[in-house]
DNA sequence: GGGGTTATTCTCATCTTGAGTTATTCTTAA
DNA sequence: TTAAGAATAACTCAAGATGAGAATAACCCC
């Protein structure tokens, strides 16, 4: 970190190549039975009109992650304890020189997971704010490399999902193990085995564990009640569980 | 990306937060049958003295990858094929206010792979480079949070290796199963049961390919020759390459 | 009350792992 | 020259984990 850049410069912020740092934040949450992201509609150039993560400028004395929590509470409308129950956790960081026509502008991008979130009010600088199921992507255009940003974290959930308890982020306090397993089969976008799941949720240590509860009632189409569960304090599921498997992808 | 503050702003840089960008390289190889990072011991202030990760900041038309690999270049004097060869692959990035006593610095830490790469000639803004175990780290105290940068990198490092090819990149074209066992023994910091890792390493699709050859002669204390492989066209493990159990970490 | 739905538990064949053994080849030291 | 030691590679076997299917029982809605 010591270089002659930095002799010469004296230290003097200004002799400093201008370069600007932003948080993005790329939110997801399940409402509907689909995985949904948060995106902002754009007000002023440039990209107005497209759809973009929710970010801004990092504040002085800001840390990143606060940026980056405060960035997404402003766009939900989120406050206090809801919002602090929220996950987050960091990304990836984007800096081609390019990727915005106005400046050089360095953003960190943040992942957020919560349980169904309602439509988000949209803050006072931002024309419009939505959640798009993933899904629904492919046919909208993203502002700047947000595409690329969303298809990152998308991975990055569907593989955390398989070694971590993140799952326990996107249901609530209490939950069934068909609730979680709907987590999963959303977010990795295909059906899985009732019963195979329900072993291994159970037997991995430290997943869930038990209230002794169950639902006051069966589900809306039938079946009897269910036992409900409590997030573990486990940091990493072993053995962990994973996706079926993908031949194609593993090259 | 829209805000209040940028509109003000009306786009002039000198009217954002003084924020600099910075890349560190936590670089690891492996030199006699230890795992190394490369340090830097800093010249002037502050931390004078202290060893530090390498890194400096990004020029104003600078992929953040090619800034990492240009101040690994610059510390360790290699360039051209040699260095296009490590391996380079976004950490993390650090941004505490304070982290630099001196202003706002917002750093992209990068990990490099190498085989037993030589001696660092040290680039003429540093004070001196060296190799480092990792395992004399504790002893050692780094400048800023570099530690937990080290200590971030060295954990991903470590999760790599169990469920992508990342263990080539520390050999060279061509090694046999012990050479790679060597690495995931060195990295892991605990042997491996050598017929099991053997028959674990051939049956994964796509770790490595055999070339047909096998070495001159057999190790230096006795032994058949062993038979040379590639690396494979596989992206991820699968299954993986699990560590053994470390039954508290899990929580 | 009956049919359809779901939670939970089992069974069973297959795959993967951990641990240990054996045959063979090669280096080193006596 | 030979014996001892070491490492590669292949094999065995028990334990654990997974995938697929089925059985049982509770519950919703009509």
């Amino acid at each position: 970190m010591v270089n002659e850049q930095e002799f010469l410069a004296g230290y003097d912020p200004r002799a400093y190549p201008a370069v600007a740092v932003t948080v993005d934040v790329v939110a997801f949450t399940i409402r509907d039975g689909e995985l949904q992201v948060l995106l902002i509609q754009r007000a002023g150039p440039p990209f107005a009109g497209f759809w973009a993560l929710p970010g801004g400028f990092v504040r002085p004395d800001e840390e990143l992650a606060a940026a980056a929590r405060r960035e997404f509470g402003e766009e939900t409308g989120l406050g206090g304890e809801p919002l602090r129950r929220v996950h987050f956790e960091q990304l990836a960081s984007y800096g081609t020189p390019d990727r915005d026509p106005r400046m050089r502008i360095v953003s960190i991008a943040y992942l957020a997971f919560a349980p169904d979130l309602p439509d988000p009010s949209a803050g006072s600088d931002a024309g419009d704010a939505e959640w798009l199921a993933v899904t629904a992507l492919p046919s909208r255009e993203l502002a700047f490399d947000h595409r690329r940003i969303v298809d990152d974290g998308l991975e990055r959930a569907r593989s955390k999902l398989e070694y971590t308890p993140l799952a326990t982020a996107f249901v609530g306090e209490e939950f069934t193990i068909a609730d979680l397993r709907a987590v999963y089969e959303t977010v990795w976008g295909h059906p899985l085995h009732a019963g195979n799941f329900h072993r291994k949720v159970l037997s991995v240590p430290g997943l869930v564990e038990g209230t002794g509860a169950t639902t006051e009632h069966g589900g809306p189409r039938g079946g009897p009640r269910a036992r409900l569960y409590r997030a573990g304090d486990a940091r990493l599921l072993h053995p962990a569980l994973l996706r079926p498997a993908r031949e194609e992808t593993f090259r």
